[in-house]
DNA sequence: ATTTACTGGTGCAACGGTGCACTTAACCTA
DNA sequence: TAGGTTAAGTGCACCGTTGCACCAGTAAAT
């Protein structure tokens, strides 16, 4: 039923089980030729592969580490996902996949539990500024990757933070919108509470006043209540913000929105108003996902280069699993801005 | 650095680890409640929590089950792994992620490598019609479900496939366009050689010959070569497949694509012609993606019920794992027509 | 008074690898 | 020829849990 074992292949080949185990473990100089060559034969005609539990259980290693993201049904952060799990396959890793739905319980819940799968290595996508529910574990041990989150003060020596300049994206967008002429410019997001949407709120502002205009003034639209919404919901909550804009008295000519799938719902309100997008009113995202380019009109949008990102957390990660480096650090990637047709010169 | 082990709770709580084992494992009744309630107080005041390792080594059990898909950065297979994660969850099961990018020898390594992971049980999403690659495992043991394939002759006994009648779904979305009033249909897919892919097809041709129609006269788009292509790349063949029939002499009036990203590729290239999807070229697309409904116009398309479906692959995966069953069969889901704005009646 | 049954535990040998410490034999050197 | 060195390979304790087999003490049955 189960698996061939080292004996049986030291049995075959007529050795120890140790120098199998040598063989194995990258000590092949200990052993003439011939025997490492019967040891190989005996192993291949076995189909022999070591069973990765009893050696997790005496080195204390194991080649997994965790991926806990908001939801992979969303293409962002499944992109991300398939990009972690190819660097991580590439050195032999896997990557146990967590959904924490945005539920700090359930994220603090499966940490937890990959702790005790004796998993030593996260890469985290919270949206939560704090980490305190993670600290015990850091302190223990635990080697953290934070992706899509800025360093904040008490965050934990060893914690490396990955992500991408929300505040420059954020402005380039804006400023995008304010050199097409728009002067009325919606920001337009779910919950305020995640970090990411106070830098790019910010980046948004910045860009405001850098054109003179005054950010108080500014059309601001963030759900109707505190309440953590899906991952998925975002777009049908661009969707009902646009309702709401273009039902109050100052109507946006622009609209910046939190991210592509709510830039894809805030398109979708438009055209439900009867308006046209990149026309009557422009729209800029924030991540090019896949479907930005497959969109009508095509996103305008702020690039996030997930693929190297993906790779620089696995590296960083593993380098803080091998011990290689343990000091902490923030990785701050630059955003490029990539025009389409969504936006278009104020009328 | 590592954890409490169960020595530790038994000295702090005055009993043996065999008692505290006993405790852990469903054998209450074995001790007094005041013994029972001391280690109890024993193991949350230390934060003990099993090693998984060892009580894997032990029992052969893991409550880990592998997921092969083509690429969680595909939105369909993204929503699948998150709803299949979320059914594992609720048993206490974690999710192993594995993107094959629909290369058999990758997934070969792969299902090798969750085996010798001591994980015993996967759910399969190939587009491969042979599962020859996997069958040794399997008759060592393996649990398999297969997602999105249909039973083949040749196939494991134990071996469960589940998935959405591919057939009735084509036919709905063909006889859909058919009394819309469409004649010159075409059917647009990449690879023909997944399963899927012969399926749908058969179920285009059924309704176009139900409405007596010759399905020799159809057009059909199926990419330029036989190599395999990415899953996101589908989309990019979409847009491509409309430049191709575009050009030909006979024009369609409306196309069935093989799924929604190559739909809303299709879109994307029936506006590069500056026409209009829906009423120059219907569209219909495959699986209901959350963008479907975002998208402009909002595709008509055929759902599978996935949050469904997923719970289902886990709940057999489980019962076969557990021993609770251990005959294979097939399951197929009968899906439904979802009728958007990408298609309308034939000029 | 002895046997039987039950209650509330404990002892111990696995599970499959790992890698340090050790042996054995051959070869070298003065 | 004693002493040292090296090459090739082995012995063994240990990683943390598990659960069967066992045991001591008490109560009920004979």
């Amino acid at each position: 039923m189960t698996g061939v074992t080292i004996y049986q292949v030291a049995e075959a080949a007529g050795v120890s089980p140790s120098t199998v185990s040598n063989l194995l473990n990258g000590r092949p100089g200990r052993m003439l030729p011939q025997t490492r060559k019967r040891v190989e034969e005996a192993i291949s005609q076995l189909g022999y592969r070591p069973n990765r539990a009893a050696r997790q259980l005496r080195t204390g290693r194991i080649q997994v580490i965790g991926l806990v993201v908001p939801s992979v049904a969303n293409p962002f952060w499944g992109t991300f996902a398939r990009h972690l799990e190819h660097a991580a396959l590439a050195e032999g890793y896997h990557v146990l996949l967590c959904n924490s739905e945005r539920d700090p319980a359930r994220e603090r819940r499966y940490i937890e539990e990959l702790w005790s799968d004796g998993i030593r290595g996260i890469v985290l996508c919270s949206s939560l500024p704090s980490l305190e529910h993670v600290m015990p574990l850091v302190h223990q041990g635990l080697s953290l990757v934070a992706f899509d989150r800025t360093a904040q003060a008490g965050d934990p020596p060893s914690l490396v933070n990955i992500g991408v300049d929300n505040v420059i994206g954020a402005q380039l967008a804006t400023r995008h919108l304010l050199e097409l002429g728009h002067q009325r410019i919606a920001f337009v997001s779910g919950s305020v509470r995640s970090v990411n949407r106070r830098e790019r709120y910010r980046g948004f502002t910045d860009a405001l006043a850098d054109a003179g205009l005054d950010p108080q003034q500014a059309i601001v639209w963030s759900g109707a209540s505190e309440e953590p919404y899906g991952d998925l919901d975002v777009a049908g909550l661009g969707r009902t913000a646009v309702r709401d804009l273009l039902a109050g008295d100052r109507r946006p000519t622009a609209i910046v929105a939190i991210n592509d799938m709510c830039a894809l719902g805030i398109s979708a309100g438009i055209r439900d108003a009867g308006l046209e997008v990149g026309r009557d009113i422009s729209v800029v995202g924030f991540d090019d996902i896949v479907l930005a380019d497959l969109a009508s009109p095509a996103l305008t949008t702020v690039r996030q280069p997930l693929a190297d990102m993906a790779a620089e957390a696995f590296s960083q990660l593993r380098e803080r699993l091998t011990g290689e480096s343990t000091v902490g650090h923030s990785m701050l990637v630059r955003p490029e801005l990539i025009v389409r047709a969504s936006t278009g010169p104020a009328r």
